[in-house]
RNA sequence: GCCGGGGUGGCGAAAUUGGAAUACGCGCGAGACUUAGGAUCUCGUGGUCGAAAGACUGUGCGGGUUCAAAUCCCGCCCUCGGCACCA
């Protein structure tokens, strides 16, 4: 039978129509309300950097997923978005364009805006707002103003990072482990170290806590909590006091390995160390080092410190003591030691450190063994490589004899008693620098006054509004700093010249807090309304890509700390639980000529894939993630146009698990929409209406076919719950298939008795609000359509009937030694014995066990018997 | 080197607790409907052997535990990600 005319699947009408509805009604606005449990759903919000991309409809379906799942189970669900407005594109756009970052962002906003409402994500729209206006950002100068007061924002001289293409710092975090910047330039030439005056969070006062409480996220991924603990760096060991010699002064080391402090014949310093230099001073050496300083200095960072460079180093014409043996211990300056790490001071155990070993051997320095491995005898002179693990201490004093695990903590407490050092711990995690020469940022509320030094913008004065007129041509410093009438001030204290910090805030500090903003978006009062922010944090579900991992979600958790330290939240954690998604990749093109090609840019031949430009061979088939210098995006507008957005949202939900990466399929896309439109045939081709159908009552009881259909129903019903709890959507939307495969080929079909319309009313219906959370637009209009007067949001979402789901009859496997060898049909009541002796009665399996005598039978029950023979 | 994730059909993937390996979808094959099909519907589809019934085999590799292993244990290989001359 085939369908009128207006009974086609239309989405584009659809979509529109609803999303209207949407919206006029206000349907996804939320205030507090303490009848129904919370629900705080985020995703990360984007940048508005033009149009979304597939990585946001794939971030947002999943939560939108999620928001309107909650909403039927009857949470009162927060789920907001707003942008991450600051940043570099924008400040590019200026330089290249001429328009103002300003006008770029908000005309970006409200593109993107439009993009996300035509989605049809489910957002409480009234709470949106973006970084970059005023009302946000003179908040996060009041927190920056309180961390200065209390020492966690401080300025200090130090090498950074600077990249050379964003003309700006980068915190330790935004340096990818290749040394190029984090935003991913196409030419990326490497972060160099440059020495400039910088503001710094102290996160490292939190090393600890943050680390500790990895251990309390159990809603996190592991391997975002293992790059966060790997960041972090924790080491367990001991500082060691080893005097100069002819002086009072000392110098500190670090040391994980204080057991083998006996065997310490030289140190090694960092060519920053400022030792190195004063030590050489009047030395021989004197020239030495300094030509060794400087020549290290020029040197790339990446390259010195890579593991492959070979080590060396000079002789500082100096000597140190050991305080335990009082050897007298010559002091180098060395390429592998770092200023940055523990006390850019290490001593040498060349006998039990391979670097120190190798060290050792270039510059003919004394080995000296103190840990004895057990059952061998480790001698110096016969020693190719250094011994690094445990064993029984030896020339050792004292501690001879002892296990160096335990040598460890006795020579700490020696030191500790002898003023000479003691136990320390070590994190590799450094300051977040968070100064930026930008234009589009929060400006630091500094004041520099001649008369009182670093003075904060007083919190009346707030905020430092940024200033518009402003000439942006990416050369030189901070555009801020040109401009007189920004700089120029008076001090708040004196009142006299004063001149502002033309620097402004990394744009991570904004994503730190945004999402206790999102709780109280209209307060004026100040940063945040406790009450309604201790109503909806933390987040129960945060949404957001792996590339986060540290960046943004470390600082987030470093910044909630701050706050509620401060008062101005109460919790401790930002986060409960986090999902991270994979990314969307689609596969290149690549001509060893012409570089990435579009698909339409290469043809098939006899001769393989070529390029239409040169003829050239293509390679194909390599999958990454999508993105326009390696041409193989897809506009998620193109598919909304082409299939409607309900295709493209079950598309990236059913395609693969929301953690995995997806790889697109063009094919797969079509899948997706051909499943809507069976859907949509099944319900408009039945030969019966559904309006007027009353659905049926819990615990009905039925036979044969209708019974059958019913089971499913239920079944899926629960099967569908269960897997969205889990996050499993692509084995709910195919446990949905099933039901619909199941109702197309059901015998009660197109039957018309009463009992029969109930049953396949109810598998539609049923079908429909599973449906709803994957794919809103058409759930809604197939709901309507049963004669529903109410969105399909204002619907509980079902409960299954324990009852229809039980089984009268259950298939069970029978194995013989394992081996699947027959199958029965039995009824559930069935006891042990009888199932047992109806597996043996079987055919074939009396032809297998004949002549042998039977072992075992084991049963589980309503799956397998298994004979053992 | 250390830490973590992963390896299942031609492809995306499923198997929640040790109990039928490959659900669902894509692709492919056959058929139906049709003037036509790139629409739709039905059936088939891990491999080898076989006309078939069926047999053997099969979840990266090699062992082990168990009546039973994709799943647990031991040892490897490959791959992706993080950290790494970190003292």
């Amino acid at each position: 039978m085939g369908l009128a005319m207006d009974q086609h699947y239309r989405p584009k009408e659809i979509e529109e129509k609803w999303q209207k509805i949407w919206e006029d009604q206000n349907l996804f606005k939320v205030t507090e309300d303490l009848e129904r449990p919370k629900y705080y759903l985020l995703e990360m919000f984007p940048y508005p950097s033009g149009k979304i991309h597939m990585g946001h409809v794939r971030n947002y379906s999943i939560g939108d997923v999620i928001a309107r799942y909650k909403r039927m189970r009857g949470f009162n669900v927060l789920h907001p978005m707003g942008w991450d407005a600051f940043g570099m594109p924008a400040e590019n756009a200026a330089i290249e364009h001429g328009v103002h970052p300003a006008k770029w962002t908000y005309e970006n906003i409200r593109t993107m805006k439009n993009q996300l409402k035509r989605m049809g994500f489910s957002y409480d729209w009234d709470r949106e707002f973006a970084t970059c206006d005023v009302s946000y950002y003179k908040w996060e100068q009041l927190f920056f103003i309180k961390m200065f007061e209390k020492g966690l924002a401080y300025k200090k001289r130090s090498f950074v990072n600077w990249c050379e293409i964003c003309k700006t710092v980068l915190a330790n975090e935004q340096v990818m482990s290749d040394g190029t910047c984090w935003r991913g330039h196409a030419d990326d030439p490497g972060v160099t170290q440059k020495e400039l005056d910088q503001w710094f969070f102290k996160i490292t006062d939190y090393a600890e806590e943050l680390l500790k409480w990895c251990d309390q996220l159990p809603g996190w991924p592991e391997r975002v909590l293992t790059m966060q603990r790997n960041w972090i760096g924790k080491s367990v060991g001991a500082e060691i006091h080893f005097p100069l010699e002819h002086s009072k002064e000392v110098i500190k080391v670090f040391t994980t390995r204080q057991d083998t402090v006996f065997g310490a014949t030289f140190m090694s310093l960092a060519p920053e160390h400022p030792l190195a230099l004063s030590l050489s001073k009047g030395t021989a050496q004197e020239e030495a080092v300094k030509a060794f300083v400087e020549r290290m200095k020029r040197q790339d960072k990446m390259k010195r410190t890579a593991e492959t460079t070979e080590k060396e180093g000079v002789f500082t014409g100096a000597y140190c003591l050991n305080p335990m043996t009082k050897a007298r211990m010559p002091i180098f300056v060395a390429n592998f030691v770092l200023m940055d790490y523990g006390t850019g001071a290490v001593m040498a155990v060349p006998t039990h450190d391979q670097r120190d070993f190798e060290f050792a051997k270039k510059y003919g320095l004394p080995l000296i063994v103190v840990v004895q491995p057990e059952g061998q005898t480790l001698k110096a002179e016969t020693m190719t490589e250094a011994y690094e693990g445990e064993g029984i201490l030896i020339n050792s004093g004292p501690f001879n004899g002892m296990d160096s695990i335990k040598a460890r903590e006795r020579i700490a407490n020696y030191l500790e008693e002898n003023g000479l050092g003691g136990s320390r711990i070590s994190y590799r995690l450094r300051d977040w620098g968070i100064s930026r020469q930008r234009y589009w940022g929060a400006p630091i509320p500094i004041i520099y006054c001649e008369r009182c030094g670093t003075v904060p913008v007083p919190e009346k004065d707030l905020p430092v509004v940024l200033p518009f007129n402003v000439e942006i041509t990416g050369r030189g410093e901070s555009p801020l700093a040109g401009l007189e009438e920004f700089v120029k001030t008076s001090c708040p204290r004196c009142g006299g010249p004063g001149r502002r910090e033309t620097d402004t805030m990394d744009t991570f500090v904004e994503s730190s807090w945004y999402f206790d903003r999102f709780a109280c978006p209209d307060y004026d009062q100040g940063p945040l309304d406790r009450k309604r922010v201790d109503y909806w944090m933390p987040v129960d579900q945060y949404i957001g890509g792996i590339e986060h991992a540290i960046l943004h979600l470390l600082y987030s958790r470093f910044f909630t700390r701050v706050l509620k330290e401060m008062g101005w939240v109460n919790v401790e954690e930002p986060f409960t639980n986090l999902l991270t998604q994979g990314m969307v990749c689609k596969e290149v093109y690549e001509c060893s000529r012409d570089g990435y090609l579009f698909p339409s840019e290469v043809e098939e031949r006899e001769n393989g894939i070529r390029c239409q430009k040169c003829g050239g061979q293509v390679s194909i088939g390599r999958l990454e993630k999508m993105s326009k210098s390696k041409k193989n995006v897809v506009d998620p507008e193109y598919l909304v146009e082409k299939y409607g957005a309900d295709t493209a949202r079950m598309f990236c939900l059913f395609a693969s698990p929301p953690e995995k990466d997806l790889d697109w399929s063009d094919q797969g896309v079509e899948g997706s929409a051909r499943f809507l439109n069976r859907v949509w045939r099944l319900f408009y081709e039945l030969h019966h209406p559904l309006q007027a159908v009353k659905p049926l009552a819990f615990g009905t009881s039925l036979d044969g076919d209708q019974k059958s259909l019913r089971q499913k129903t239920h079944k899926t019903i629960k099967k569908v719950t269960e897997d969205i709890e889990r996050f499993h959507f692509n084995t709910a939307i195919s446990a949905i298939m099933e039901l619909v495969n199941e109702i197309y080929t059901s015998p009660i079909r197109d039957q018309t008795d009463e009992i029969s319309r109930r049953v396949i009313r109810e598998a539609i219906e049923t079908v429909v609000i599973l449906l709803s959370p994957f794919v809103p637009h058409f759930a809604e209009e197939l709901w309507e359509a049963l004669g529903n007067q109410q969105s399909i949001l204002k619907t509980r979402w079902p409960d299954y009937d324990p009852e229809a789901i039980l089984e009268d009859e259950v298939l069970i496997v029978i194995q013989v030694n394992g081996k699947l060898r027959d199958r029965m049909t039995i009824p559930v009541s069935y006891g042990e014995e009888e199932v047992k002796a109806w597996a043996l009665r079987s055919e074939r399996i009396r032809r297998l066990v004949e002549g042998k005598e039977i072992k075992r039978v084991i049963l589980v029950p309503k799956k397998l018997v298994n004979i053992v023979c």
